[in-house]
DNA sequence: ACGAAATAATTGCGGGTGCAACCAAATATG
DNA sequence: CATATTTGGTTGCACCCGCAATTATTTCGT
């Protein structure tokens, strides 16, 4: 009769969640990291304008990037404010819903995409391509995706 | 003769990296928010106090500490004086090293994991356990493991 | 068509984080 | 043995974040 209060979770899923902490912190530690002092660039940041960038015509509604960068309204809100100070982006209000709001991709913020993204690539292939085959990234998606899938 | 600079990387690398962000996310945002309401404990505070509780003694060093729970040591020194103002924890200067300082896990600190664990372990085993089999378990985290092992 | 409820974005606020600087103590170097 | 270097921990600083409240606008319900 032992207490064995320490976890009652199967070892199994607390090792996985560990290893998943584990993989996003040095992930994103690196990719900070190499952003930042190649071109003064947090991941924040390239997150928002990297979707910006993939998007037809360069523009998404302000809740729509919030979704996508996986933030708050406010935070981007506000880093948005920032990637406009920059020149990197601007506002543009939506002509069909008076209380919306695009954000653009000016031409010097595609730039920056573009110089940008070759370190971001880098380091996502040094760091999973290198490592992990084509095949098992792909059952990596697959399941990562069923902890988001369905709510 | 294509642009097509909207990523380098093989879309299975981004796709998992999308994935990772996403899970990441959904996990945390759902730990914090119903440790938070059942317990009044964020997630960064119940890490620390798992760490100890798991540990021999109850006790670790905080550098140790840090490194367990993927933060700064600066972060997480703050993190003990909450914890320490709490009642969980209080801190014992190490005897062989006059530098260092132990973490220690309090009576209370010990009853607040024991309730608290539950909370946790409910919600990895709904979002991991419910929907990837001990198998899949297993083969994501020595994926994840690739990511950071060597370096 | 009109008031109620929902939605988009912004802002104040409290709080958390990492970096760099700092001090104290241990360890390495000559 | 003296001194330089490294290591453990704390603090100042700047910054970033989410929640809740606010305002403006749209949509829903009847």
């Amino acid at each position: 009769m032992q207490e064995c209060a320490s976890s009652k979770v199967k070892t199994a899923t607390l090792g996985a969640f560990r290893s998943l902490l584990g993989a996003h912190a040095r992930l994103l530690w690196q990719l900070d990291l190499e952003l930042n002092e190649s071109h003064g660039l947090s991941f924040a940041d390239f997150e928002v304008l990297l979707h910006l960038y993939a998007t037809e015509g360069g523009e998404l509604r302000l809740s729509e990037l919030a979704e996508l960068a996986l933030v708050s309204r406010s935070a981007l809100s506000r880093r948005i404010d920032s990637l406009v100070g920059q020149g990197w982006v601007s506002r543009r209000s939506c002509p069909t819903d008076r209380r919306g709001t695009f954000a653009v991709l000016t031409d010097i913020g595609r730039l920056k995409v573009d110089e940008s993204v070759v370190t971001h690539d880098a380091v996502l292939t040094r760091m999973l391509s290198k490592r992990l085959g084509d095949e098992d990234l792909g059952t990596l998606q697959k399941m990562l995706d069923e902890v988001v899938d369905r709510q």
